[in-house]
DNA sequence: TCGGGTAGTGTTAGCGCTCACATCGGGCAC
DNA sequence: GTGCCCGATGTGAGCGCTAACACTACCCGA
């Protein structure tokens, strides 16, 4: 049913050379004359050859495709990733595989795994921001390059992360520099390490400032349940500076708000998390922390291609990319 | 470096027979003993064993895997199609290759395309919008399984769409009902057949009801061309009713009538499209149109596959999917 | 009794590539 | 001139699988 396409012999008799110096053009070895290395590439352009991926796979024993595995792509800040992972792949020639999961259990993650494994993926990149998903980690081939987006950080695995700390730590801090004496926080949903480390920095800030963390309000990342949290914090006078873990926790807030009668920043002040894009089109335009997803694909890829590279070893590399505050109108002082 | 798991021969040694038996019980042939099969697939268990994708790709001409074109898979509608085709696909056995362009011009999608061919995938599904992509598709190689997502309903090739038409007549109705003399349109980009369905719709609920239909206001998606055409439409006050073409857009409107002191939906009524999940949260919540994303991919996955097993074939195959209307709370009758 | 189907199974030959090694010419030191 | 090395290229094997065919029982009807 294929018509297929001209195998790296036609090239080689085409060119006039042996299949293998074909071979040898196409991976860049050295040992190969000028003049030898142009004829091949004009036999190679005048067939449009394309080397066989699956061939090439079944002998080194791995192919040019890097497996993802996520979970719920639809959010905001997985989708952003996976497409900056996309994107630089691409340019290093290496195609993407998505594996998504339903749940980041164990075994879910073990199947996506698994599945990658089946298809000889060079590496596999695992966006596994929640606790259950370090156990599967740790049972994995050690052999298979590996990288963590979001990860857990007490684990032995190369990891890349958006410093969750840090960001917390600069909305907070942002809304107490506006002059408020406290800041509530709703965060995401617990077994999130991204929950836990943006609740560390909201809670380092305060601290910091000698202040007592007020009680803390659980979400999920939905605006549903950011509106559900809203609802509480808008009846407490005392409340006037709200820090949320993302942007749609922000807008239920902020929803809440409106329906209460209070006003946003008058009153209360919102920072939310992710800069998703229409923040700066929320009622009012949200400041919020913008985490830089292209960066944290570059660094993942530079370190999944290093472990390829070098034949694994590496062990525990780490990265951490620091996010940006974007100050926009939900914040302003308190009223006295 | 990589500990290579158990090979077929492997299997058969262990199970007593040839490995050409495990390779028929793997692929489900008929003449097999039973018994044959149950010893097979104990060996198979106790070693672990999975097949190579790569090997078998190689032989076949063809992998288990299926390459998606995209754009933009960061947008709600794209990335809600991807989540829901690699789902599918990976119920079918199938992997998710992506390959997202920049844009969606001839040479970008060509690109895409042949760097799946390199792979040989099974088929190709591309989420293909815009005009400039249905040129590239007409090129491609005709033995190649392939299904377009919302593209050209013009173009002869096998097509999934939702019914962007039925769609937006169904909101431009429901604003007619509520009592308003005529309903305004933010559109999308130009280039989208999207757009281009959504606009028809509209038009056509205007002109069933004998309304000459306003002048059309173009957007780009983005809660932002929503503002700049909102801050328009907030001065004109015989605006009662306006129809954007997703929600992100009626997000930059919601925020531009609330900044000129225009209330929704007392004074204005507004009805976007998508139904993001924080629709429900916007302010007012957003009365949209939501497409089943899930049906597309069903469908899309489908067609593919039929095409795969059937080799080819099929032609000019179109399935429609009907989205649904949403009522929430922005849409209200005109005041006298 | 025998030819001829028909399950069930084994054998063989590649698919298109890379790897390890063999080969073949110079250039260079002595 | 002889020996050696090294750069440039070719040769052969085999990665793990499937497709095509070969083979062996065994059962059937004539």
């Amino acid at each position: 049913m294929a018509v297929h396409g001209p195998a790296m012999t036609d090239v080689a008799r085409l060119a006039g050379v042996s299949h293998q110096t074909v071979s040898r053009v196409l991976n860049g070895h050295p040992n190969v004359r000028e003049q030898t290395r142009l004829r091949v590439r004009a036999a190679i352009a005048e067939l449009g050859y394309r080397p066989n991926g699956a061939a090439r796979a079944l002998v080194t024993g791995r192919s040019q495709v890097i497996g993802v595995v996520a979970q719920n792509t639809t959010l905001y800040g997985p989708a952003s990733l996976l497409a900056a992972l996309e994107q630089t792949a691409a340019e290093e020639g290496f195609a993407v595989s998505v594996g998504s999961v339903r749940n980041l259990d164990h075994r879910s993650i073990s199947a996506a795994v698994e599945r990658h494994l089946a298809h000889r993926v060079a590496g596999i990149v695992v966006i596994a921001p929640v606790e259950s998903a370090g156990e599967a980690l740790e049972r994995l081939p050690k052999d298979v390059p590996l990288v963590t987006v979001d990860g857990d950080p007490h684990r032995p695995v190369p990891l890349v992360t958006v410093d969750q700390v840090a960001g917390a730590r600069a909305a907070t801090q942002h809304l107490l520099d506006a002059g408020h004496r406290t800041v509530w926080h709703v965060s995401g949903p617990s077994d999130w390490f991204d929950s836990a480390g943006r609740i560390e920095g909201w809670r380092a800030a305060l601290l910091a400032a000698g202040i007592d963390p007020p009680p803390l309000m659980h979400g999920d990342w939905s605006a549903s349940s950011g509106y559900r949290c809203g609802q509480m914090l808008a009846r407490m006078p005392e409340v006037t500076a709200i820090f949320t873990a993302n942007d749609h926790l922000a807008l239920g807030v902020l929803r809440a708000l409106h329906e209460f009668g209070r006003r946003v920043p008058a009153e209360i002040s919102v920072v939310g998390f992710d800069d998703v894009p229409e923040a700066a089109y929320f009622i009012p335009p949200l400041t919020t922390v913008r985490p830089d997803f292209d960066a944290v694909a570059r660094a993942s890829l530079q370190m999944l291609l290093t472990q390829i590279e070098s034949g694994i070893g590496g062990g525990a590399l780490r990265q951490t990319i620091a996010p940006a505050l974007v100050a926009r109108d939900s914040v302003a002082p308190p009223r006295h």
